[in-house]
DNA sequence: ATACTAACAGACCAACCGGTCGGTTGTAAA
DNA sequence: TTTACAACCGACCGGTTGGTCTGTTAGTAT
């Protein structure tokens, strides 16, 4: 027995690649396979099905990278200005492939959220966590913003457009679409300050 | 010889159903087939192979729905109120399941344009056309509109918004999310014009 | 009536999919 | 040293996919 728990992680690392760049229903076993150097046997001695496989990446891998992008965001004392440099930072750190490739939730969302159950609740939970996240963040300056804000609805208005936009750049190839909708969003949100 | 052009008009009218429903990869050739009623041999008959049928039913089908949508909001002499007019007339007459299933051409950017540059060709050309039809009709009123207003990217922003939003409806079943955005994003545009 | 061809029918195919299962191997406990 | 079992191997399986090919039929032009 090398190492086992070692094996399961190098599966999911592989699993998480793969389905970010490829999709989950067209990530195939076979490939996984090969780039992680194992047999079919040693696969499902980790995990039951392909769809088990599926809410592994999810929770220990898709989950914990998404929060942790959108953390430190929040977390600034001024989460407005947070945000606004998170999505900059996003149009100029991030290669072109990348972002072609798109966020692995909201690809999963697409996807998944219609055919299967157990993916579509996993997501959800986390897109409520996040929206609990960016409208508290919000409140927070409460002082500092306009009276006539709805914060959850302002916060599912802020991801949906940040999610809308990779359609722009999955199509058109390049961050030039992507940089504009971002900073039109920067925009939007510096204008929930009261002027 | 019954009449070939019905045979194929029902080809395109089954697959764009399918295609919306669950994607171009997933749309098996044999479910077609049923649904119409035919055989391979006549499938074949009128469409090269797989990937010359999406692309028939993305111009012929999607295209021409895309179009017709949008333009109506557009066309209205006064754009803004025509698109904030289209966006509350989705929340309320759209059925729970037409809103879940999301607009094809985003599902199809989403599943293919990373895939295939036939698609993705085809998609970015909407896009483009769209924000075209966007963008002019907002500068037909940019003497009612703020001065620091950048057409394109607006545009791209309303869009991308809207787009987003499926992905809340796919992962939470319901109108209500998506409610929400759409009267943010109404909020958004009427704020376009100066106080 | 005959010939020609568009329009279809459906058996067949290789490739691939996720999944199963009997067998092997390495390691740690007894 | 023996035992026990987790860890892993890989041949195999049924099912499905898109696609091909041979053959038939229906309509139309001559």
């Amino acid at each position: 027995m090398r190492d086992a728990e070692q094996t399961r992680e190098k599966i999911l690392d592989v699993s998480a690649d793969e389905i970010h760049k490829h999709g989950f229903t067209a990530t195939s076993l076979s490939v996984i396979l090969k780039r992680c150097e194992i047999s079919k046997g040693a696969l499902y001695h980790h995990f039951a099905n392909k769809m088990e496989l599926g809410y592994a990446v999810f929770e220990e891998r898709y989950t914990p990278l998404f929060l942790s992008t959108w953390l430190p965001a929040v977390n600034n004392e001024d989460p407005i200005e947070g945000l606004c440099a998170f999505f900059s930072e996003m149009s100029v750190n991030m290669s072109c492939d990348e972002l072609i490739c798109g966020c692995p939730l909201n690809n999963l969302c697409q996807e998944m959220a219609g055919v299967d159950e157990g993916f579509r609740l996993r997501i959800l939970d986390m897109q409520l966590q996040l929206n609990q996240l960016i409208s508290d963040s919000l409140r927070k300056i409460k002082n500092q913003l306009r009276n006539d804000i709805d914060y959850s609805q302002v916060s599912y208005f802020i991801v949906s457009t940040f999610h809308g936009s990779t359609s722009l750049s999955k199509s058109s190839r390049n961050k030039e679409l992507f940089e504009h909708v971002m900073d039109e969003l920067c925009k939007y949100l510096r204008n929930l300050k009261h002027n």
